[in-house]
DNA sequence: GATGAATGAGATTTCATTCAT
DNA sequence: TATGAATGAAATCTCATTCAT
């Protein structure tokens, strides 16, 4: 039986799919790395292993690239805050699952933190343009709301927690620390990444969110 | 009576000091609003309105130029936390001033945020590279470390508490909010910086931060 | 009875026909707007509907496309000119008829007037590597001396005129004007394509040719 | 005696003067080579032996570059027109030495050939964006309506001639033989710029013109 | 015959920095 | 102290063309 040299209509497809998936890649390491305003379309094409051509007959520009990268960040995290199913936990225990995830995604993923604030400098223009921005809130604001309402109908959580505030100071309590270690550490002399930093930080955090939402 | 087309050396000195906070306060601002890379040297010289020599003349280059842009906006806070005073304050009053001072502070120098966060892109180097660097400690954690101390024996406090972790809990809360307000906003689709929005965040800030630390 | 996927050789070389011309009537309209140097087989592509690679496929690069459109043109009004029996004319007669229809087909066909400029700027190198440069003289020609020769026989025209050098003028008048249109207008400020410029223009023109022509 | 090592004030602007003509003759000879689209930036740079970014600082980019040229062959042809002086002579001579006189400046300056025909490729929005088009007016208009009156006074002209008409016409009788020399050789196969060749379109310009205004 | 993916060379433009006074 | 002129290196982006089916 002969080798088929001409692949299947979807496997052509899919070689698209994967260059454009590649610069993706290349490119949100880059952004992340240097900002949109020190990132060079050329280490992202080096970084891809492709033709730096290819990134703009795929994404049009610099900007569109940037825009791209930001929308798959986003959904990436979207993706696993989806899979937390925080309502089949009891409240406080959501809670803590909720800083957990939260934290340690922040960690693992500094690349959405630099990017996010990249977005920022930039009045989050990419985003508003974007026809997906829809899409990017966060699924966690509606199961936090009901856990909050279970927390408090069973006494265990004070009322009148507005969940996207919570939901804010969740992330603010770990991105703050995380985006801004450099300069903390520069000014504070502290290691604020070492395994025991980390957890006293995790540890802390809870501490804040519980204290604050846990009737006494 | 001859003009004298040269001025006194004092005159002269003091013109120097002029320009080069001209140059300071306009590259503060090209670097806030652009971060480092997309700042231009051009568009600083063009802002203060002198010649772009001068800013290579007095700041070496547009690295050195950021390094004194960092040192003087955290010289700025630090100076203005020394007002704040706090040990003459009821512990709860006094923790209830900090958050207060820093919301404002943030709201109203967002130049710091931003280029708080261009530093730690560039992870900090700016500042390690700093002689300075030992003097922009923050003045606040010492005396938050008192207050907290007092609260404690008081009674009112709960115990336990790391002075470095409540200040950068503060901040974060505040932080986040305002440096994300653009990609919140295109997310959630509220306006984050309306007056009542604004109220509501330092309100839910104290109440966390409060909720934490007071003893029921 | 099976569908037959290829179809028969005679519709396939009717396919192939008229996506060459498609390609032709496209690349025309691209250089006719942009130049050569201006004009993009991208856009030419996109006019005309078809993938990129064809017009290499039947044109084998942008040079020859040009010259393939530039035999396209001169062959276009050559047919037309051949259309005119000037010689059924009276003398005076075929003239006027020769001016309207220079006039009238310069303004009809824009894009000759650019394509020929186009090709003028690159010292008509695509006309005379074309083989078929010769079948592009015009037949005009040999019909306005024939006329002209009548006319003077006839006593109404001058003698001694030289066909060439008529026909080249009677060009030039409408040429000309039609070219420099735009120039014309932002430095004139008259709007030179209104209906009344243009019919004052054409009676110029008859004007002017007649005038020099007819005996008094 | 020591030589001065500073130059006046006025020396160093001289030098950037210098500078920006060197520039716009060098940019002249490229646009009317290859016109705009063709024309090379690094081409003009190397031509005018100074640095490329200097043409970015003079003149911000290629298309305004291309505005600057234009405006320059304007201003020259118009300088030139000026020394006419044509009410100085009688009728009939000046009409001969506007002829003349449009068939040399546009035979001695074939780049303001190509280049009005670039401008009016690109439907001449170089000139109409510039704030000097209205200077760029012919002042042989008012000369030739001038002459006219007095040529038809004198009842050696025709009377009703449209001054711009005639500049038009004769312009038009120069220009197209000039212009499109390449494709009419290509297609006649004669040598039009041949010095016999020369002085019978000359001849022949003038015999049409003057026919066409003399009464018999 | 027809097509989407890919590319190398080169275009315009930008930018931090230095020169010369 | 102050400045306009000038530059080299490198950035983004473009374009005709080819590859691989």
């Amino acid at each position: 039986m002969a080798r088929d040299p001409s692949p299947a209509g979807e496997e052509r497809v899919r070689d698209a799919d994967r260059s454009q998936n590649t610069i993706l890649a290349a490119a949100r390491d880059e952004f992340a790395e240097y900002g949109l305003g020190g990132a060079r379309v050329d280490r992202i094409a080096e970084r891809a292993g492709l033709n730096k051509r290819l990134i703009y007959y795929y994404f049009e520009d610099k900007e569109k690239l940037f825009q791209a990268v930001l929308e798959q960040v986003y959904r990436d995290i979207r993706d696993e805050e989806r899979k937390l199913r925080l309502t089949e936990l009891e409240p406080a225990t959501a809670v803590k699952r909720l800083i957990e995830f939260t934290w340690d995604y922040y960690r693992e993923h500094p690349e959405f933190i630099t990017l996010l604030n990249s977005a920022n400098l930039h009045k989050a223009r990419h985003l508003s343009e974007s026809k997906r921005a829809r899409e990017l809130n966060s699924p966690v604001i509606e199961t936090l709301a009901a856990v909050l309402e279970r927390g408090r109908k069973e006494g265990v959580f004070r009322g009148g927690v507005d969940p996207v505030q919570l939901y804010v100071s969740i992330a603010g309590l770990a991105y703050f620390y995380l985006s801004n270690s450099h300069t903390l550490q520069a000014i504070f002399g502290r290691d604020l990444l070492a395994p025991k930093a980390r957890a006293e930080r995790l540890s802390h955090m809870t501490d804040v969110i519980l204290g604050y939402l846990l009737n006494a």
